[in-house]
RNA sequence: GGGGCGGUAGCACAAUUGGUUAGUGUACCGGACUGUCGAUCCGGAGGUUGCGGGUUCGAAUCCCGUCCGCCUCGCCA
């Protein structure tokens, strides 16, 4: 497989009628030539009888000289605003002081002709967005976004797009090679009955009647296994109208979406984590340290194995700091908190933070407000000091208790421990989030390393606390493990052969192996109350396809965006998408959603209906 | 919709917690400099402190309202 990139990929094929060579391509060897460059006028050290010009194009940067021999070249070099668009001829000479850290730093162009073809007119004079690398480039969004085409000359930014190319050509390159097929799918299409809120768009052909932009593939794809199409997959564009978060994009962001036939789960991890391995392996990212796999093959982590040892189903594996059950501990202690979550048949977890106590008073008063924060009730605590119990629980428990749980969690003088109490899920969920916390605070965290998971074995079906209903705890269509037999023996027991891939602690996707089986499907939607009606009626154009010979097929489709984050350690999903939209998904540059005329609204039967406190001018 | 943080020169930030003419860096303009390379040195210009009201002798700072951005909860089969 080629892993060439768009930037090492400069051939001859970059000569253009325009330009002899690109910024980034003259050597020593090129001396003497005669040679025409375009770019942009990055950098000028002006010495009024000597000018350097940096020339920055998309491959790199060349710096040009104007001497006093040639005033006129020289007078146009002074004259000529940053970031306008120039182009050069002259001969490529030796550097009298060479530039190490420049790639063309052996050699400099010697001018003899300068053409502003396309001067920065800069109306206000000044720049709204800083270019040079060295300012900083992460701040004021608003403007970086409504001046994208700006923000993205811009080094990092640049580099996270090309990086974001070589890895979505890398992702295409591998799943050819197992033998997976591209294949576009519709995206006007129909509303999925479940998920998040969908796009609509109105029909003119048909009055009323509205397209739903596809929150995934998810039905195209598994009529594709039903077609005997047998490796499928799509860099696939998806739609939710939903909230945004940090890593996640409002509107609009790309899955590479995969499903396999007549295949198991461990079929389906495998495609994955090899190419993962081979992302890290192959894809070199200039200006990224490598990164490094944790493990590999990647750990299959059981869902409530996962809960229990890190308090949530996208554990960081980067670091230890494991949950530990402190129930047995505990059990028939008079602190009615931890007393009651037992008799409840619940836990009592415990997160023994190390040398938390040298911390400070304040360290545990600002983690129980952060967690407070997060919607939790507190953060009870004990400390080892001196050999004995101290911290917020030494009054609520008796000395004994609290020495069976340093005993258990090998606790030395000033180690911290806090605790979480109730059903196995939010005993561990409060601890969870410390976890995470203290790591980051602590920086245990090695961004150079990739710690891969598949999480399996998920519960098929939960128990609303609410109605005291049975429900689908994930995806209704994947296959529960055993089948049919399994459906037969208490709904709570049921797994799934539903799965996730995390990586330091994001989730990339969810996948499943699904219910291909119109019978086991009638029996999954029954138990949770659903008659053959509803479920033909809401889901019958799956089911009817599945009645003409369909294959076990199953895959997943992990995050485009999410996967360059983590390549390039980008915090910020907007870092890795050109053309992002804010938080409230408006595109700042081009000032979208915007109000559309009459007559469009006319041609499709649409009247606008605003709630009265909303004013919004139509155009 | 809720919570948190923020909005000061083109850009990035500061202002000793209500006290002199709102500063610093960078960018910009002018000057010096023939090997610079994130050039350096000297000088200059640049402000309705998001907007509106209020408290006060005095507001960037405190209060009320409002707009905008980011983070987050809800939401995300």
């Amino acid at each position: 497989m080629s892993t060439s990139t768009s930037t090492s990929g400069a051939k001859s094929t970059t000569r253009t009628e325009r330009r002899s060579h690109t910024c980034n391509q003259l050597r020593a060897s090129d001396v003497g030539q005669t040679v025409k460059l375009g770019g942009w006028v990055y950098r000028k050290r002006d010495q009024k009888h000597q000018v350097f010009i940096d020339l920055r194009d998309h491959y790199g940067v060349t710096q040009l000289v104007f001497d006093a021999d040639r005033p006129e070249q020289l007078e146009a070099a002074r004259a000529v605003r940053p970031e306008s668009v120039v182009f050069v001829s002259g001969e490529v000479v030796a550097r009298e002081a060479k530039n190490p850290k420049m790639a063309t730093g052996e050699v400099e162009l010697k001018v003899t002709a300068i053409e502003v073809d396309s001067p920065c007119e800069d109306l206000s004079k000044l720049l709204p967005v800083a270019i040079p690398k060295g300012s900083n480039d992460r701040d004021n969004e608003q403007r970086r976004m409504e001046y994208r085409f700006l923000d993205l000359r811009r080094e990092r930014m640049h580099r996270n797009i090309v990086a974001r190319d070589q890895i979505i050509r890398f992702m295409r390159a591998h799943m050819a090679e197992e033998g997976f097929l591209e294949v576009q799918t519709p995206i006007l299409t129909n509303s999925s009955p479940e998920g998040a809120r969908d796009y609509l768009v109105p029909s003119r052909l048909h009055p009323g009647q509205f397209y739903a932009l596809p929150q995934a593939p998810q039905q195209w794809k598994q009529l594709l296994m039903a077609s005997g199409f047998d490796r499928y997959f799509q860099i696939a564009p998806c739609f939710r109208d939903e909230d945004a978060r940090a890593d996640r994009s409002p509107g609009e962001f790309y899955q590479l979406d995969m499903e396999m036939a007549f295949v198991g789960q461990e079929d389906v991890f495998g495609v994955i984590e090899r190419m993962y391995k081979r992302l890290v392996d192959e894809v070199e990212i200039p200006g990224m340290k490598k990164k490094t796999l944790l493990e590999f093959p990647f750990p299959r982590i059981r869902y409530w194995d996962a809960i229990d040892r890190f308090g949530c189903d996208k554990p960081d594996l980067r670091f230890g700091l494991e949950l530990e059950d402190v129930s047995d501990a505990l059990r028939g202690t008079e602190f009615a908190l931890f007393a009651e979550a037992l008799a409840g048949g619940g836990h009592v977890k415990a997160l023994k933070i190390p040398g938390g106590a040298a911390e400070g008073k304040g360290y545990v008063r600002k983690l129980e407000k952060w967690v407070k924060g997060l919607g939790y009730g507190g953060l009870p605590h004990l400390i080892l000091k001196g050999g004995a119990a101290d911290g917020s629980l030494k009054k609520a428990l008796s000395e004994a208790e609290s020495q069976k749980v340093f005993a258990q969690l090998g606790c030395v003088d000033d180690d911290l421990v806090v605790f979480g109490c109730g059903d196995r899920l939010s005993a561990a969920q409060v601890l969870g989030d410390v976890r995470n916390q203290v790591a980051e605070e602590r920086g245990l965290c090695d961004p150079d390393v990739l710690g891969f998971s598949f999480l399996v074995d998920y519960p098929f079906y939960e128990r609303d606390e609410e109605n005291d209903k049975i429900e689908f705890s994930h995806n209704p269509f994947s296959m529960p493990q055993g089948g049919m037999t399994a459906l037969e023996g208490d709904p709570l027991d049921v797994l799934a052969y539903q799965y996730d891939i995390c990586c330091n602690g994001i989730e990339l996707s969810s996948g499943a192996i699904r219910n291909h089986r119109p019978d086991i499907m009638y029996r999954a939607f029954e138990i949770v109350g659903y008659s053959k009606e509803q479920v033909d009626r809401e889901f019958g154009h799956m089911i009817n396809a599945f009645r003409y010979g369909c294959p076990p097929h199953g895959g997943m489709a992990p995050g485009v965006e999410r996967t360059i984050m983590i390549f390039l350690n980008e915090p910020n999903i907007r870092e890795v998408v050109a053309f992002p939209k804010n938080q409230h998904c408006q595109d700042l540059l081009v000032n979208c959603p915007s109000p559309v005329s009459d007559a469009q609204l006319e041609e499709l039967h649409l009247t606008i209906n605003l709630p009265p406190t909303e004013q919004t001018g139509s155009a």
